[in-house]
DNA sequence: AACTATTTTTTGGCTTGCCTAAAAAATAGT
DNA sequence: ACTATTTTTTAGGCAAGCCAAAAAATAGTT
């Protein structure tokens, strides 16, 4: 029941739980929750049940009742093609096509399903083989292998230390519009001027010489590259 | 029955009847006949009279049973509008991914599915408004008018008379990859050196000077302009 | 008009993917 | 150790799409 034959492609539900479960398994070791993937999809619990024996029966992930569930080699190669195809799209869609970043993720939902490996291929070529997507995301090159980045959460540094935004943890379109309107872009660097502990949230100081306070939702969801002062 | 409350998307399943009845009644006052649309889409004459049904309802056709099928008003321009996105996405394939024409259908058959007014908007700006595919298909407009073209096939062409050609009715991988072979691709000029009758078939003169012979099968799906001499 | 061949629809049945409601299992609290 | 709560699975059902086989309609022929 595990052994397959051949690889019968994946229709588009399949994909997309593979993706969920890889969301929620990438940085954790724990398995990840029936309820959890629900939650994900936005459907039943029931369904993702259904679904999940459907996955291992193919092979795709390791499920065993009531104990969670983790994807296989197979199961993360494909998943980890998705997140390739996902972000390679959200570049073209921002870089060729000047979409806002806060604009291209439902589209991207639609264009990681496309199939053609030759697509793929001739996309990453066409727009310089990117490692990182518009929401400072590393993309997995052909071989499925992520580059590495020296980063940290805009609310680990502490006062008079530099960062440059290189990321965003949360991307909520309302959260993304919000950075917008305070300039706070990819390529940004931002000095802190001022940490409040009491409440988490930071003054820092822009390249305009504007200073601003941020909350601790927004520190908690920027990622920086530290800069030597 | 027929009205609708509000347009549900359609599924991709949908889509592609609505567009093989196009492609069936494109150049034909006749109604669509449910064996001609079941050869189109490969699939069983049974499911076809299911889809039928489906569509009426939605009032995407006009369908009376034993009597073929038509496109409503609301069904031509989804089909058009789905057509338009396909051979957008064609030129984008060739134009910008490198492609060949040879290779682009069945990527785009894929494409034309996603769903996004905006990205049909930037994409065909990003593109130029190109109003011809790489096949030569005129491209309609967001309101569905197609460029109108003076173009006739090659077997019209009398001997002396000169032409370029702009686009081929046969879209068959096979035979656009002959073409390449013999460099006959689109924007090429040529002259008709002789016709045989007999076979339909005719020698053309091509702008290095070679002369070669075309097979009735090639002169019948060549669009050509025809040049002033 | 009657018969035949072809086309189309109907019928019954299958898979996928989703749902709700109910049962069962696991977990947490006392 | 027992109970209450949460999580997960099972059971039963539904819509979309597909199929093969049977039945009905149409078209062609004599
Ligand atoms: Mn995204
Ligand atoms: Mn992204
Ligand atoms: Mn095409
Ligand atoms: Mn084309």
């Amino acid at each position: 029941m595990k052994k397959q034959t051949s690889a019968p492609r994946l229709s588009i539900a399949e994909e997309n739980y593979l993706k969920a479960i890889y969301k929620l398994t990438e940085h954790s070791e724990r398995p990840a929750a029936t309820t959890a993937i629900a939650e994900q999809m936005q459907t039943a619990a029931a369904s993702v049940t259904d679904m999940l024996k459907r996955l291992a029966d193919k092979g795709l992930i390791h499920y065993e009742r009531y104990k969670g569930v983790s994807l296989s080699d197979e199961g993360l190669r494909l998943a980890t093609h998705l997140v390739r195809k996902h972000r390679l799209w959200e570049v073209f869609l921002v870089d060729k096509l000047g979409f806002g970043w806060d604009k291209v993720h439902d589209i991207a939902e639609q264009l990681e399903h496309i199939r053609s490996p030759e697509l793929v291929e001739r996309l990453d070529e066409f727009l310089g083989r990117p490692r990182f997507d518009p929401h400072g995301d590393p993309i997995p090159d052909a071989e499925g292998q992520f580059a590495e980045r020296q980063q940290i959460l805009l609310c680990k540094l502490t006062e008079g230390q530099q960062g440059v935004i290189v990321g965003v943890a949360e991307h909520a379109p309302s959260f993304l519009q919000f950075l917008d309107k305070l300039s706070l872009v990819l390529g940004t660097c931002l000095e802190v001027v001022e940490r409040f502990d009491f409440d988490d949230s930071m003054k820092v100081r822009l390249p305009d010489g504007r200073e601003v306070l941020l909350s601790s939702k927004v520190t908690h969801n920027l990622f920086v590259q530290k800069q030597p002062v």
